[in-house]
DNA sequence: CTATCGGATTTCGTATACGATTAAACGATT
DNA sequence: AATCGTTTAATCGTATACGAAATCCGATAG
């Protein structure tokens, strides 16, 4: 390797090729409106992006047109683009989906050939370890960032590359709900006594076993945020 | 009503509020790429798509940048916009959520009140009757118009929009893909018979058969897919 | 005759400016 | 107080221009 050439230089130099303003601009935009600091219903002002981003309207207007399209805002003639507001029927209906999704995953994850799949299981558990220490300490952010990267582990690791580009507009869009409900603790240890349970049945290769407890896991995660928090479950 | 009112004034007149150039574009070029006048690889030429509908190129770069979103063209940075061509390894990811996708909007279908559910069944029939037909007179485009018609019924019945939408990009890819391989006779009677047995299923409100059958109907048609034309199923 | 190098052409990406249209806010009138 | 008209500000669509990149093609060297 020639000594000016860094080992990520080529990387880099594709980034530069075959990035554009306009995807710049849609990156930035979508990290702003996962942040929360364009909170569902925002207006997003199109001067006001060009002049903080030191570009003109054409890339922006393509970048919101690119967001549009993966639902993450309205665009309102002659009104202005919006930052979405997930409606709780549309919640429902992206659960029902990433319910479906996540245990397809899981099933082709649980029939993996041995060594991918010892692998995964291994970085599952990792993740749940964090996930356990995120919980004795009442970090939520830190758990619900945990618990995305469990889920997008197995999705991952399925191979189909369509369902999980599919997966992340999807979960995308349930955090823009997310956004308008205040972060709770919805039953943190219940799940993650199910994420042991996936993990085990991946790890056993059982999968049947993984596919039905991912789906009843996340339409789980649903019921959870439907009833709302509660104390400390009823001991029957 | 009002004299000068026709039933369809108000939708025409949304339509004309809410469209824009960009949309109209877009729609004219979905079209042109589903029918198979622009090809899989076809290159999209801007100036040319200005000039035959008489619009500037913003709208044009607008539309082609949502196409690229939904998955039906790539973009190449300063070497123009072309149709995809889809890989074979893609179509089995397509297949596979495909697969999940139909078998859940089977499964709500067939749990579906009754009245609904009786409404949905009648039109399956009647899919199900205009494929016999089809299939009669070897007339493989309008057979593969009412399979794509069969399986939308069952999708806009589950009433899950969201998943409707994500369906039809889906079948639209797929669409893409078929436009390479001719246009092929795999199985249309096995393919009906399963028709059948997913409708009967559904009429009686077999939720967990319908979804099996559903999943097994098009994990089963990929593989017709891939196996290649035959001539009849031999006799065990 | 072939291969490679270089320039010319084409096409895309971006920036800027302007007219048209619309929505929303404000004020005037009844 | 309610309604209507006006104003204002924003967007949308368009036109134009320029720089950059890629392709095409020919000339030259081997």
């Amino acid at each position: 390797m020639l000594p000016w050439l860094t080992p990520d230089t080529p990387d880099r130099l594709k980034a530069v090729r075959e990035t554009s303003l306009a995807k710049l601009v849609r990156d930035d935009l979508l990290q702003a409106i996962l942040q929360g600091d364009l909170p569902p219903g925002a207006r997003i002002n199109e001067p006001d992006v060009c002049a903080r981003l030191q570009v003109s309207r054409v890339p922006v207007r393509e970048a919101l047109r690119e967001l549009e399209s993966s639902g993450l805002v309205v665009s309102r003639k002659h009104a202005g683009v919006f930052v979405r507001t997930i409606e709780a029927d549309e919640v429902g209906e992206l659960y029902e989906m990433r319910s479906i999704l996540d245990a397809q995953a899981g099933w082709r994850a649980a029939a993996l050939p041995l060594p991918e799949r010892a692998a995964l299981v291994q970085a599952l558990q990792e993740s749940i370890a964090l996930m356990h220490a995120a919980s004795a300490q009442r970090e939520l952010a830190a758990y619900y960032q945990q618990n995305l990267h469990f889920h997008w582990l197995i999705m991952a690791a399925s191979g189909n590359r369509t369902m999980g580009q599919t997966y992340q507009a999807l979960v995308q869009r349930l955090h823009l709900a997310r956004l308008k409900n205040l972060a709770q603790d919805f039953g943190m240890r219940t799940s993650i006594a199910e994420h042991e349970r996936i993990a085990q049945a991946i790890d056993q290769g059982e999968a049947e076993s993984a596919r039905r407890l991912l789906a009843e896991h996340v339409s789980g995660a649903h019921q959870r945020l439907l009833q709302g928090p509660r104390s400390t479950p009823p001991k029957t």
